[in-house]
DNA sequence: AACCAGGCTGCTA
DNA sequence: TAGCAGCATGGT
């Protein structure tokens, strides 16, 4: 493989350029990704981001970059990246920052929102930063219930430490969130002792059994004909409600209509945008939604980025 | 030191 | 079907 094998790919073996669409901004979605220190499925680090990523059924180093709207994907470990690897990393990327939607009808329509319509400008280019792998995803949003994210931070650090797989390249530990099968092997006890909570640990153990086996997929979410019953399907999973259907078919599923709308970030960057004493009612953030139609992820995600 | 946190379940009426 | 208490534990 020497040159333009796939469209948009441009390659000489040790590097992948991906022109990158427009509006894109590197700079905010390093800036997303760079929300916590706890943060242990990637660093970041001289303007780069570097993570594994399983690739043609490999777990491969690879590190992002941009320089002048193209973005720059290469394996630090590795000299030449094969044909497979190589398509691999590059679709890994486009899913990951949501290269592949346009974002202008967003901005649009969103224009003359006063809540949302600004933050387009101050956060102009930043794409729906997603979960790729459904596991992950889904894993995630169980921790993250009902607790602060700090503390939601903490707990994934030590799921991951203690159940994922790790490797060592030039003195730094690259960390892979655990696989369903791992896991799903698990005793609750191992992970309360995490200090998950009992009903979290059951969760997360079942959700990855279900995945171990195969009668939970994404393959199989996505070919649902709508979203909606896609969501409706993992609801059925315990543990499952729907904040956390919406936030998997958001960062996930890829749906740009996903809302969760029972989030408390998004009701307290409501409250803090409106100025207003307290958090919106139901009724009211309704309100504010019907200027979103078919774009309420990416408006939920501009506001949680307003928070920050 | 009370109140809050990127909710869900299961019991009531 | 809708409303709500209980959960489980760290952060601020």
């Amino acid at each position: 493989m020497s040159t333009q094998d796939t469209p948009g790919l441009i390659t000489d073996d040790d590097f992948i350029l991906l022109p990158a669409p427009d509006p894109f901004s590197f700079a905010e979605t390093l800036t997303y990704l760079s929300r916590s220190e706890k943060e242990n499925l990637y660093r970041i680090a001289d303007g780069r981001v570097t993570r594994l990523v399983v690739a043609a059924g490999e777990s491969v180093l690879m590190e992002v970059g941009e320089q002048d709207g193209t973005l720059c994907i290469r394996s630090p470990d590795k000299v030449k990246l094969s044909a497979p690897i190589a398509t691999a990393l590059m679709d890994y990327v486009q899913d990951w920052f949501d290269l592949n939607r346009p974002l202008t009808p967003f901005y649009t329509q969103v224009a003359t929102c006063p809540l949302v319509g600004p933050l387009t400008a101050r956060y102009h280019g930043l794409r729906v930063i997603g979960s790729p792998d459904l596991f992950e995803a889904l894993c995630w949003a169980i921790i993250g219930q009902q607790i602060n994210l700090s503390f939601a931070y903490t707990l994934k650090e030590r799921f991951v430490e203690a159940f994922g797989s790790s490797r060592t390249w030039e003195n730094r530990t690259y960390w892979s969130f655990p696989t369903p099968a791992a896991v799903a092997r698990l005793s609750p006890d191992m992970l309360t002792r995490l200090q998950f909570s009992r009903k979290k640990a059951e969760y997360i153990i079942d959700v990855a059994d279900r995945m171990a086996t195969g009668s939970l997929s994404k393959t199989a979410l996505l070919a649902y004909v709508s979203h909606e019953e896609a969501r409706r399907d993992m609801m059925k999973i315990p543990g499952v409600g729907p904040w956390t259907a919406h936030y998997v078919s958001m960062r996930c599923l890829r749906d740009p209509a996903a809302f969760p709308s029972a989030d408390v970030g998004l009701h307290n960057a409501v409250k803090a945008l409106t100025g207003s004493e307290r958090k919106p009612t139901p009724a009211e953030l309704q309100m504010h939604a019907t200027r979103w139609q078919g774009w309420e992820a990416y408006a939920t995600f501009y506001l949680w980025r307003s928070l920050t």
